[in-house]
DNA sequence: TAAAAAATTTAAAGCGCTTTAAATTTTTTG
DNA sequence: CAAAAAATTTAAAGCGCTTTAAATTTTTTA
């Protein structure tokens, strides 16, 4: 159904059917409630692009998905949902296969006008993405954090910190020489967790040895080969620091596949984004984790979004959250030498 | 820059700059040619809502993800990716929260326009929402197949088939107790898969045992707490189907902590939807599956659903994809009673 | 109770495209 | 080379809303 036939449907003009919809002040609260019932009763709702169109807003915002995999998207996005279908912003996804250019599809989603601002996530120390948006004035919200000399909204996990509380209490279990499966290299959260990792070694006087650190992709499968191949070394580590529990699944199956026991010859701490398909909690042993909710993360995102849109500066966004650090049967003393 | 601006650019009317864009043949091609070239060289795109509104189509498809923690449909998305940005459609994810009502989310997107079509999935023997869908005349196709007693659009894979051959294969290997990790009741895919296993077991003269079919999300800790559960019994299985390779990982552990040895003591066909994070055969012992690539599926349902926009006949879409049985280590010979 | 003020409603313009109908230019034909 | 036909371009209408500016109705004031 159109505007003018429900509006004549009402006995109203369409002026006030529209107004009356979009909480105008100057709509008589009788009049108001008459025009919302019937709507709701009819099942009107506006033509969207005529909407958009007339407002000028584009009523969505976009997610360009550049890494292909990730797991963690799916979360993400849950994370999202409910604040925008609350205020009608749609969200518009553009996943990418790894040879497409993201500069491109974002120009493209800024000149046609197609998403009022996009979320940005997974973003490198001086990402090109955030500082191509910042030229075109696409407003955006930073998954994450980034330095392009220029204010930007952002919500981040404490990455650094949780990585050098994991590593710090490794430590004080008595580890010496602690491994680490970490994001790929060049992304911010990859780096801040490697910081927090050496400086937390740094100020034990413990220096980071190169073979302790892997850089990839969150897969089980470089996990184990990178546990596997350090196990299979003269003086292995004790303690492991997964960057996510899929590369934890990989560690853990190299661990007992050397024939030693999690928890007890050797350590791990995984970083956990609370998938419900993989329950640190209820794994065997159970798993201690750096634990951030990554849906939680894509919910707060979604807020910040909209306050974006709504008119709050850029720069005024600005959100660290700590991350737990939950012990549980994965970590124990370091065996005696 | 607006259409407008751009045509005086170009010394032609507006008419003709947007005909020249959209493939009209009244446009001299030389004319096209200087078009096309002005408008990659300015960045000139139309304006996503005035183009919408004037042609009457959404320019995109809706995805209403409303099964929580649904790892599979990451890549189902990458899948629909290539083709849809291709053809300039975009593609609306509207995640749900398990109390929304999926109809009311699906009737608004039909009632404001917002999408041409959209994608179905994982849908039950007897689908409300497809039915709905087909009341209001939203056309969509469905991953996945449902019976409401009308024609339409569908691709799925042969789940029965699937589960039928996975099952013969333990009968042949010697295998009398076989158990299965199932998806949710009600779902046709899981209903395919009990359907081909007891169908297998049946030819057999093999009852199907209660105690050995659960059903629930695939999540690691219900394949775990299920065969746990099972081992610890009288007559234990000797052999496990796992409905996905989250499951298959719980099953493992299970089979693990009871002392048992995967391949040998007990043995397991999973099914693999081929994820970039979980590789089957990288694993230790490598998993038998029956895989099926649900990224290529939801590349095939993009395609699809593009034709069934061009006027293609929804009754006309069907696509049943075979399931590769892929023998790896995870399965061998029952053991002697 | 008439005039002024406030509240409410409406007509019409405009958002930026596509597309119909008309105009113009170019090519072909006799 | 003029007329007819074909090719190409253009002016203007319209897509379904929102919103400005104007009109009408209701309430308040004197």
């Amino acid at each position: 159904m159109l505007l003018k036939e429900f509006a004549e449907k009402l006995g109203l003009s369409q002026t006030t059917v529209s107004r009356g919809l979009n909480d105008y002040p100057e709509v008589n609260p009788a009049t108001r409630q008459r025009i919302r019932d019937a709507a709701a009763e009819l099942g009107y709702r506006p033509h969207a692009s005529a909407r958009r169109l007339a407002t000028g807003r584009a009523g969505a915002v976009g997610l360009v998905l550049d890494l292909e995999g990730e797991v963690h998207m799916n979360e993400f996005i849950h994370g999202l949902g409910h604040d925008m279908s609350e205020h009608g912003i749609d969200i518009l996804v553009s996943p990418m296969s790894p040879s497409q250019d993201p500069l491109t599809v974002y120009r493209r989603l800024a000149a046609s006008k197609r998403v009022d601002a996009v979320i940005l996530h997974s973003p490198t120390l001086n990402d090109a993405t955030a500082k191509l948006l910042t030229d075109i004035g696409l407003p955006f919200v930073l998954h994450g954090r980034t330095d392009i000399g220029a204010p930007l909204a952002w919500l981040d996990i404490d990455n650094e910190g949780a990585f050098r509380r994991a590593t710090e209490h490794l430590l004080d279990l008595g580890h010496k020489r602690i491994a680490m499966v970490n994001g790929r290299a060049g992304f911010t959260f990859a780096e801040h967790r490697a910081r927090g990792y050496r400086e937390a070694l740094a100020a034990r006087g413990i220096a980071a040895e190169r073979r302790f650190m892997v850089h990839g992709r969150f897969t089980d499968e470089i996990g184990f080969r990178f546990a596997q191949g350090l196990l299979e070394q003269k003086s292995p580590p004790t303690a492991f620091l997964a960057g996510s529990m899929m590369s934890a699944l990989g560690v853990f199956r190299a661990i007992r596949s050397a024939g030693l026991s999690l928890g007890r010859d050797v350590s791990m701490i995984a970083h956990d984004d609370v998938f419900p398909f993989l329950n640190a909690d209820q794994m065997v042993p159970s798993m201690s984790t750096t634990r951030s909710s990554i849906r939680a993360a894509g919910a707060r995102v979604a807020a910040l979004t909209l306050q974006l849109l709504a008119g709050r500066a850029a720069g005024d966004i600005h959100e660290l959250w700590p991350v737990e650090l939950v012990l549980r049967e994965s970590t124990g003393p370091a065996p005696p030498e």
